[in-house]
DNA sequence: CATAAAATAGAACGATCGTTCGTTTTATTT
DNA sequence: AAATAAAACGAACGATCGTTCTATTTTATG
């Protein structure tokens, strides 16, 4: 109840300059296998006995790090989404505005999506899993894809700006279509290991393209 | 060994004319429940006792018909595939060869795909299901979407022959495509609710069309 | 170094799953 | 109607799951 011995500094908040708390670099490490895990048998997939036996921790030493099953795909989902940040949003805000950079936006989108053969989007997995399945997990995943689409919608609406595009030309309609090249290449690359894939989806971006160059 | 008392029908051959053994029946209205039950929860997600509670039989009843589950999985793929047969394919044959068969193709798939909201696609959702899942119910669903994307490519060739569209399109690009814009709107009306997915997807339809018109 | 806090382990619980087995009920055939 | 085969039941098993609780070990702190 009394505080008068915590006075100098507070006792249960972190200290953020000193001693990381090593729990939170194995919690770290946790959520970086439950993303391996989950981008090969999806979020629905994951289970925590599983993730203790690689980290060959126990059950109950993984689970403590999150409280339920759900806090942690929540965080696998958050942890996908800073990494899909830092790999494709980010390297394409180096190029130039306009159709440079929404080309390198579809670029590393593409090699996100498909280039290792062993994991899938979680994007696209998730969707499908909890298309239905109403919760915390699936208001985060749809919280994340929005994000997403809205970078894309920019992406193009900055190109139409800058004259790389048709001034008539629908930025939705484009993402959209975008979006479906993605998910066919996705499609193509995992579940049927069609590698030819890749250069439909280039393809059909210059398709796209071609049809709304001013 | 012998056959003689045999001479005038086999007793072993199920006899089409007369009774049909009632269990076929009642493993045809499982297989109907597990489909649709499947369109909500995916492949994955169907569970032999949720079956048998609609059913209102027991588990080992349900059980019985097939064997194991994952018999029951590829019962359900094989029914969705005749189901896509009877409501997407057949009824487009009825179309005139060229572009109006491809356009009923369109209109039909994108109908089955995303009309009711409660349920999904299996083509879709089994694909990110058993993209790394080894097994007959994958060798099922790949065989299934094979024969369908199979069609789709001989549609868009017959409308090249037909002189509907210009003699070097890709129909394999075009087919491509096509799935993309499935995949996409199927995307956007099962996981973000979105309904205006069905215009866009109609609207990309007309896009891949007008660049190869002849 | 001593002490408190944080992190991990280990065992167990309740639920659900697919599956097996023996029995009983229902259909079909002789 | 009796005999036979097919179908459905009900209980149980073993496995796995997420979760809880308590004890122990490890880490950080004064």
């Amino acid at each position: 109840m009394t505080v008068v011995h915590q006075i100098h500094r507070p006792v249960n908040a972190p200290n953020p300059a000193k001693g990381v708390h090593k729990g939170q670099q194995t919690k770290a490490a946790i959520v970086d296998t439950a993303l391996a895990l989950a981008s090969q048998v999806g979020l629905e997939g994951l289970s925590i006995g599983a993730i203790a036996e690689i980290m060959q921790m126990s059950k109950s030493g993984v689970f403590a790090h999150f409280g339920s099953r759900e806090e942690l795909q929540i965080s696998v989902v958050r942890e996908y989404h800073e990494r899909f940040e830092r790999e494709v949003f980010y390297p394409a805000l180096k190029q130039p505005r306009g159709l440079p950079r929404l080309q390198s936006l579809f670029d590393h989108w593409m090699r996100q999506t498909s280039a290792e053969i062993d994991s899938g989007c979680i994007y696209i997995s998730g969707a499908v899993e909890f298309d239905d399945r109403p919760g915390p997990v699936r208001d985060a995943l749809v919280e994340t894809v929005n994000t997403w689409q809205a970078a894309i919608h920019r992406a193009v609406e900055i190109a139409i700006a800058e004259h790389h595009l048709r001034a008539d030309a629908d930025a939705a309609q484009i993402a959209f279509e975008i979006h479906g090249l993605i998910l066919a290449l996705h499609y193509e690359a995992r579940f049927l290991r069609n590698p030819q894939g890749l250069q439909r989806a280039r393809q059909g971006f210059v398709n796209i393209l071609a049809r709304n160059l001013p």
